[in-house]
DNA sequence: AGGCTAATGACAGCCTCTGACAATTGACAA
DNA sequence: TTGTCAATTGTCAGAGGCTGTCATTAGCCT
């Protein structure tokens, strides 16, 4: 950002996402048409969807930002952990340094507040999770070159992505609903589910 | 459907459905219209709404059959399977038994094309994953109740159906994009992935 | 046959999103 | 500094999804 015009975009950028979220978290996401929002920062409608590809994208903005970290994060766990740990330790870290990463646009209390407003939302919701998709597909990339596997033969870096996916999209969801909603109860729930996964596989649940 | 008013109604519906997926997977999700719709059955605009929630209902609702068909087959598997065993004959079950659900509104066929019309169409596919997310839970209810524990303090349900349904998930995807997309390749499909979870998740992959 | 009710059509209107063109404003060299 | 070029923005116009409203039609039932 050197020159006058790039910052004056980077400001109206940031300033549409900060008002986007500001209102999507106080009156509801549908309760907010892209007018309110472009009203409120004095750009016309159209200016927005200059900066943002539709609502969706600036109602996801922050958390492509953490899943882009929680990449990296997963691109740099030492080659001796087994897959499955790494994702582990990568999101156990991604949660630990959030707030490196968000405070530059929003404060973390508005992140987890519009994490509520995805998980109730869903037309939010639906987005949120096609993205999961793409993810997870990176994800597994990153897997099978950390491993030396080829993933067009063998199904393991999607096969484990997908039941982390899996896991870790319930754990959201219970932590988005439940009463605790701390970066300390996220971490809690991620360690105690992963835990879980192995017994909830194969055994019966009666203990009769 | 007894009386004439009733037979109508269910021929208008059939009418805009079968034409709705007929325009789906010859000119695409995006490049039809509902006034497309419509205007082929000879209906207007409105009426279309009133027998669908929108667009998307229309192009999901052959899958909807078929998922009210698989938790059916699921309540009905025998109590001595283990969770995941009964998960995976209900699925396999339900691909058996695809046809007598669909035949009545659609040819199996069409349904074939849909599938691959939802996975590359981001709009549908986010549409699909969010109904995933409800069925999930509407399973998880049903093993816990099969099972005998309590949802609400016991992870367990919950998380076997996450991990059941990201494998199903993946299932789908390879499916819907590979060279032999037949009910055969997708039970073949199926029963290889779920057998290599396993093997998947804790061990590494390296063969050094 | 005639009243009742359900189904439909016809508008009008809101909201998201896009293309096109003109006006403005910063960048940069002469 | 000024003039030219390019990037940013505003303004319109319009498509498409979806909803509320109200009048009209058509089946139902006595």
């Amino acid at each position: 950002m050197e020159t006058l015009r790039e910052r004056k975009k980077q400001r109206t950028r940031e300033a549409l996402l900060r008002t986007a979220l500001e209102l999507f978290t106080t009156q509801g996401y549908e309760g907010t048409t892209v007018d309110d929002i472009a009203e409120a920062v004095d750009v016309s409608q159209r200016t927005f969807f200059r900066y943002f590809a539709g609502k969706e994208e600036a109602a996801l903005a922050l958390e492509e930002m953490t899943v882009a970290h929680f990449l990296e994060a997963v691109r740099e766990r030492p080659l001796h952990e087994a897959p499955m740990e790494a994702l582990r330790q990568a999101v156990l870290e991604g949660w630990d340094t959030l707030n490196d990463v968000i405070e530059a646009v929003a404060p973390v209390e508005l992140y987890l507040r519009m994490y509520k407003v995805v998980e109730s939302t869903p037309a939010l919701l639906a987005a949120h999770l096609r993205r999961s998709v793409e993810t997870e597909e990176a994800i597994a990339r990153i897997l099978a070159e950390r491993e030396g596997v080829d993933m067009d033969t063998d199904p393991r870096p999607r096969l484990a992505v997908a039941v982390f996916g899996g896991v870790m999209r319930l754990t959201e969801r219970q932590w988005s609903t439940g009463e605790d909603f701390s970066l300390d109860a996220m971490r809690a729930l991620t360690v105690s589910y992963l835990e879980q996964v192995g017994p909830a596989l194969s055994e019966s649940w009666r203990t009769h």
